[in-house]
DNA sequence: TCAAGAGGCGCGATTATTCACACTTGGCCC
DNA sequence: GGGCCAAGTGTGAATAATCGCGCCTCTTGA
């Protein structure tokens, strides 16, 4: 379907727009929006400032560039889990999946995370397509455990703290690089996190009547200095 | 000369250095070392940016006093807990700690995410100090679940889960505010969380055998515990 | 009277963005 | 083929704003 007849000759190598949103999602994963400069995803590129505006309008643009692309990569997956009975092994894969997701491509956990400390442009429609889908109360759970968290009002603070989880570890990594003697983004981290994960949900759906509210309300250990 | 206009007293309460401290930390842990300007950090304190170097040296220097503050905030808590035999309440009570520090005062996790993602000034020495103590492998596991949790060489890899759990929430919150219909920072939101993480961890201690050797896709090739 | 601390001024660098301009193309007419 | 143009993509120079930060003066509480 695309022609690109002719090699190019010392001009671009490939799509230059495609290059300018590879750097830039690097960049604004690495540092965030407002800490990236267009020089800098510019240079990354191997142009100068001034011709990245061929391509994108101004700065905020090239950022919802990079998000759109980054959530259109993650939907086709997502959709996929959005139908049918929810059952335990079903949950079992939509955690499989998530986590070999942000392995496989770790920017958008980072550009969420940015944008949970910092805001920035499209912060909001982040949220509505990206975190309300998965948290809303879902009549799927058929299976008793399951049932339980639902009607507790206890999913929508599972799932978020599941996919912390998942995201932090994606997030915090660099941290634990040197700690953890290994990796955090090769195939036998992976292999580790996978089973974490895994079991971490396993144990805690066995653990069923868990979700109830018949916890002690905390017996409040040491003091923890409170803000002034 | 005449354009006195007569500012209101300038005695403020505390002195100037701890207010600059203060909004430094809110500053920096929104939005990161670099997108902080301290023209805006003066501002916030009420003060033009040169006045600001009358109490710190450089920016840098504010940085690093900001972070030290906050390191030595939750260094006695966590000191608490470095003696005596680990047990499973002993452990309940670890999390239980850091979950209301956190709560308490959640730049210290935000600084750390930002650090994490971005580096910046005395992120090594991050790791060090706040890291590396909770990460090495700890011969006081005492019971029987707990030990099989240090002999598999998994410990790190659970402790590092469960404080990406604890930290994510702090520093993931504001994406959820609107989902969940309530203060992630309020009274309730934290038993609530505090609930949750403590079923976690009961969970997977029950669970047993979830060192991980009966998983299917996760061969464990054993022998991991190697320290570097 | 004195020093701590606040502010004005300003330098040099960097920011996002615009503009005028050069060059390389593919296509079209002759 | 040659001539020609429009579109696309690159550039350096220039804009105004903002950055970190040093210098120097003035105010103030002790």
């Amino acid at each position: 379907m695309v022609n690109t007849a002719s090699r190019s000759r010392r001009r671009a190598p490939g799509n230059t727009q495609e290059r300018i949103l590879d750097a830039a999602e690097a960049l604004f994963a690495r540092k965030g929006y407002q800490a990236t400069s267009v020089g800098e995803v510019a240079g990354a590129v191997g142009i100068r400032s001034p011709s990245l505006y061929n391509h994108f309008r101004n700065k905020e643009a090239l950022y919802r560039a990079v998000l759109e692309r980054l959530l259109d990569r993650f939907a086709a997956p997502m959709e996929a889990l959005a139908h049918g009975p929810i059952t335990e092994e079903r949950l079992l894969d939509w955690l499989d999946t998530i986590v070999r997701m942000h392995h496989a491509n770790p920017n958008l956990a980072r550009l969420l995370q940015h944008a949970a400390l910092s805001g920035g442009p499209g912060t909001g429609e982040l949220i509505e397509r990206f975190f309300r889908p998965m948290m809303m109360r879902d009549p799927r759970l058929e299976q008793p455990g399951l049932r339980a968290l639902g009607e507790s009002g206890l999913q929508p603070w599972a799932v978020m703290a599941f996919n912390n989880l998942v995201m932090s570890y994606v997030t915090m990594a660099p941290m634990y690089r040197d700690l953890l003697g290994q990796d955090p983004f090769g195939e036998e981290a992976l292999e580790r996190q996978l089973a974490l994960v895994r079991t971490l949900l396993l144990a805690v759906l066995r653990f069923d009547g868990a979700a109830g509210a018949g916890y002690p309300p905390s017996p409040t250990p040491s003091g923890i200095d409170e803000k002034r």
